[in-house]
Order: C-alpha cells, then structure tokens, then sequence
DNA sequence: GCCAATTGCACAAACGTTTGTGCGAGCTTA
DNA sequence: TAAGCTCGCACAAACGTTTGTGCAATTGGC
C-alpha cells in the first residue's frame, strides 16, 4: 500500500525488497533456484515480493541480455486485405504458440516503404521474417536473408532468388479458372490483374496467354486491364476495358477485390454478370456462394499459406540451417459456380 | 571485404574502425555531432564507417536506455476478421507515421489469452495500448490504464469504467436496423448475437427490446441466437432457431458473419432470403450490394474508429495526460437494400 | 576440533546504446 | 608568457537483465 510510482517495479526493487542481491532475485525469479543452490526460503521470499510488486521482467533488458528478441516480423501490403490478414493472423497464431510474438507492418503496396519497415524490424533485431513483398523489387529481401535474419516470402514470391517461398500453384489455378470459360465458349476475355510485374500476376497472366494461344487464339493488351502501379483499386481500369472492348463477353478477375470491382463496374454500363457477362476470379470469400450470380472462383488455402510460411520461419529458427526445401506450392481449389455461363454472341 | 561476420556491427565497432570512442561515434551518427563539437572530418568519417558496416543502431539497446520502446500495442479479438483487420491496419498506419511500430497479438475471442497478451505486450513495455477487448472481464485492463500505460479500447467497450472508449452509436444503429424490419410488417424477428454479454451487443439487444416493446411486441428468448460463449460461428445458433421458431419472418444479424451464416442456415431449410425470409445486418461489406438480395445493412466507419483510437493513444502519450474526453461514439449508417421485404403473412 | 566438502549467496561483467562531465591541446588576450 | 577560452573528444554511468565465478559460513567425517 506505499508506493505507486507509477513506474514498473524493476528487479532491482525485488531484490531490495527480498533483501538478496539482483543475481539470486533472478534465478529465484525465473526458476532456476534449484539449480543454483538457493534455499527454499530464499526462493519464496523473492516471489512473494516479485508478485507484490507486480515486477514484469523488461523484455527489453531481457532480449539485449539473451541476443534474442523473441519477435518475428510480419509484413504485408495491406492488413485490410482479407487475403494477407488471413496470412498474418495465422502467423501471428503460431508465432504466439511458440513464445513468439509478432510486429506486424503495413507496406501500403509501395516499395520503399517495405524496404523502411525492413529495416526498422531490422533495427528491432526480429529474430525471423514472414513478408508478402510488394514485389516489384527483391534485391533488398535477399541481403536480409543473407546477413541478417531468415526470411521467408508469401504469394509474391520472386523466380530465380535464393529465398524460401510459400504460395499457390498460380499456373494450376489460372489455367483451371480460365479452362472454365474456353469451355462455355468465350473467346473475348478480359482479365483483371492484381499488381502488374509481380510473379503470381504474371503467371496467371502467361498461362492466360498459353490458353489462349492453343485455343488458337490471341489475348490482345488492350483486354489486359490494371496494367498500371497507381491503381490498386481496378475499377477504373475495369470501367475502361469495358468502354474500349465492349465486345468482352467475360472477366477473369484475379484477385478478389478485382471481382467486386468489375461487378461494380459492369453494373454502371448496363451490361449484367452471367446475362451477358460472365465471371471468374482468384480468391473465394464467405460471400461468393450468396452473390447475385454466385462467383465461380479459384480458393487459395489461406490458412495453409500462412501456416507453412510461420514454420518455415521456427524450424530455421530452432535449427539454425536453412531448409532444404525452398518453395513450397500448395494446390487451388476450383469453386464452379453461376458466374460462367455460355456465350451467347 | 574483410569480415562478414554475419552478425550486425555494433556502435563499438563503427567507433574502433573510425578510430572514436563510442560516445563520439554516437553523438556523430546520430546527427547531434554539431551540438556538441564533434569536427566536420570525424562526423563524416564515422558515417562513412556505420555506412561500411551497415550499421543498424539497435533498437532494444536505445529502447532500453531511453525508456521508450517505440512500441504501440494491438489486441484483437481475432485478425482475420474483415473489422478487426481494418481497425488493425489504421491503427498501424498512424503509428508508423508517427514512428512508432505496432505490435499485434490475437487474442482468439479469448478472455484468458489476452490476459496473457496484455501481459507480454507490457513486459515488451508498448507505450501505448489499442484494444479491442474480449469484453467480458474489464479489470485487468483498468489496472493496465492505472499503472502502465494509455489504453483506449474499441468497439466492445465497458459502462461505467475509466477507461478511453472508442465505438458505434450501437443504439441509433440498431435502432435504424430493427425499425426497417418492423416497417415492413415483421413481428417474429430473430436475433443473431455477436458475443453475449459484451457491451456492444447488449445495447444493440436491448435496442431491440425497447422497440419491440414500443410496438406492443414481445421478443421472445427462443428468438435471440447464439447466447453462448463457445460458438462464434453463429450457423448452429441459427439452425437451431430456424427449427425451434419456424414462424420467424426476419433476421437482425449483429455481425457481417452472422448475416453470412443467416443466410447459409436459411438457405439449408429451404428458406429463401427475401421470399419468405427479410435480413438486416450490422457491419457492410464491399459484397453486401451485390448479394443474391442486396444486404441492408448498417455501416460502421471503421476507418474512423481506427484512426480515432489511434490519435487519443498518440495523443496521450505525447500530452502526457489522460484525455478529457473520454468517450468516443460515431454514427453509423444505414444502408437500405432489398434484403429487407414486407412480411407476407 | 581440524580439514574438506558443501551450501547459499554476492560480485561483476556483459548486452548496445545515450548522455553528463572531465580534460588536454591549441588559441586568444593582455 | 601566463591566464583564460574554446574546441574536440574520451570516460564512465546508466537502462534492466542474465550468468560465470568467488567467497563466506555451515556441515560432515574422523
């Protein structure tokens, strides 16, 4: 009941309080009475105290003292996205089951500001990284892993690099979702990217490509919408797609965001998804299925992602090599819904 | 080219290869080498070094030492939710423009995890907490407020404690949702709760009551799902009233996945959204107007209660001094859509 | 009742910073 | 040329822990 200096008692004041020194405070602290030869009564004095005082170890002092941060570093283009908060949460999850806890960064889909946020995790001495790169730049994620502290990517991964990966089989997926729509008939097909330049958007894009190409078909540029970095949104670049190329009797819109932007965006010309429009698109939602027209979609397995990409990260932690396997692909799933329908041109 | 030691340099090894002592070397790099004459030549010698060395002033080491972890914590009942993350990213958007990182934990709907939490967030000292808590226990986060550091909580928020709030006019929300239903002649309404007891659900039940009430209506208890802790789903709870109460003519949900679970559950009785069945729900969704029937709903500015929360926290820590204003509620807004039809029977 | 072994603890260094103070060398001034 | 200034830097303490080592005091054997 005496003092409440409103600061947090330190184990200094323990010690005092017990009337040992700050060395057996600690161990009898932290269990480690036994093994050191601290009586019994010495031990219980020191929690009596320590709990009296409500002492929180600094885990700041702790980690200084250990080299060890206890901290894994997450960062993400856009937490609001449900895509990479569903990859974050599961980290965080399995982060918190292994002591570990999380700083969670928001790149904002831009570059230089993922390579700040690299460099203040850094700075924090985050003991692993689990980051969905904007993707447009890599170099800096490879000196990361090198020198400073393992890494691994989610869904914007980078060919060729020495980085351990976690993502979808975008190739599968792409050429699964897109089968769909050659086989009810469409053969003007517009596609939505997500970022432009980034490596899932362009597999999904070069297997578009290949489709087309041994349907004996050409994907003319001008049916590529969202080919910009500034928007994110999509739904300008819908909107101009289907001003230039009315002749579009369907979208493959690649990410989810994209699909609700081209359903807004059909919408304000008059044209209607499945009357004379049809839709697929990467990334389900809880939603799909109760839509107007029920989304035929191409489902990642978030959780699964998110999973792999955290333990990639621990095991490197615990065994201090890095892995043997470097990219981990995990397969799609095909939600056929009313969205495709047949082309009636 | 020399060594690589694969371990980040210290400022000890900055200041011996730029022949300083440590001191020196800091007041250089750290840019307060005018102030205390340090000489152009040394200032620039020891940044050439720390840039050599890629030298990364550790953060624990400075936190430790300055009493100040750059740190903002964030608990949220679970991050893969559309809400949470939203609150979660704006809250990690100001701080980092503020300089601050975000340390983000999950608490799992759990009221013991984030007991837990709170407790690690305060051993990493955060400066600041933003919590969006469990809501059925309030002490802990009292004594948080008292003796550690600024808090402010949001959305499930507490009566009558002194502590910083941040959320939705809940009553005028509700109030808007359920006259919408009676309006269209609906009598037997069925509500889906979010988590019983929590403040916000309460006041949203409540709200409901009085209406009822007002209209010489009775809310039966058989109509209110989900009045258990365990399940968040909210899907069994409303099969189960769908079964017990096959009179029921609408639905309140309480949250954007209760609406999504409302409208699973109806759909595997045979019950048709908007036929036989009108849905209102709290919380819009980028899908909400392109369902199968266009959701009413109410809308939370989400945004706003992020950011808002944030600045009273940054506020606080920089004034030093608790807000005046304890209490921060902000309209919602209703979204009529066709998901609410007149009763037929 | 003496030596060795054991018990119970304190001392001090270290982790990587920041910051108050001290101190020598060079310059001015008289 | 002696006294005083200024300049440029080094020294050392401190932040709150952990951990290796040293040193009394107690115990036990004979």
């Amino acid at each position: 009941m005496a003092n409440d200096t409103a600061h947090t008692a330190t184990l200094v004041e323990v010690a005092a309080a017990a009337r040992v020194s700050v060395s057996t405070a600690s161990r009898a602290f932290n269990g480690r009475g036994e093994a050191n030869r601290i009586s019994a009564s010495t031990i219980s004095r020191v929690q009596q105290e320590a709990e009296r005082l409500r002492f929180q170890p600094s885990q700041l002092a702790r980690s200084l003292q250990s080299q060890r941060s206890g901290l894994i570093g997450v960062i993400v283009p856009d937490v609001s996205n449900p895509f990479f908060a569903a990859i974050a949460r599961e980290v965080t999850v399995q982060a918190e089951a292994h002591g570990l806890s999380v700083l969670l960064a928001d790149s904002r889909e831009t570059t230089s500001v993922e390579i700040k946020l690299l460099g203040e995790l850094q700075s924090r001495r985050v003991e692993g990284l689990v980051v969905c790169p904007v993707g447009e730049e890599s170099q800096h994620l490879v000196h990361v892993d090198q020198v400073v502290t393992p890494i691994v990517l989610v869904d914007r991964c980078f060919t060729g690099l020495p980085l351990a990966s976690v993502h979808s089989d975008n190739v599968h997926g792409a050429k699964q979702a897109f089968k769909q729509l050659l086989t009810h008939g469409h053969s003007v097909i517009g596609c939505l990217q997500r970022l432009s330049g980034t490596l899932p958007n362009e597999q999904r894009l070069s297997t578009v490509r290949n489709e087309m190409q041994q349907a004996g078909l050409v994907l003319d540029d001008s049916l590529i919408a969202g080919d910009n970095f500034t928007e994110s949104s999509g739904y300008e670049s819908a909107k101009l797609l289907l001003a230039s190329r009315p002749d579009v009797t369907a979208f493959f819109a690649f990410s989810s965001p994209n699909a609700f932007n081209a359903l807004r965006a059909a919408e304000e010309v008059g044209r209607s998804v499945t009357d004379d429009l049809s839709l697929v698109a990467f990334d389900d939602s809880p939603f799909a299925e109760f839509m107007q027209v029920p989304l035929s979609t191409v489902s990642q397995d978030l959780q699964r992602l998110g999973r792999t990409a955290a333990e990639v990260v621990l095991k490197q932690l615990k065994t201090g090599k890095k892995p043997r396997k470097r990219t981990h692909s995990f397969p799609v799933k095909l939600n056929p819904r009313q969205s495709i329908q047949d082309n009636q041109t």
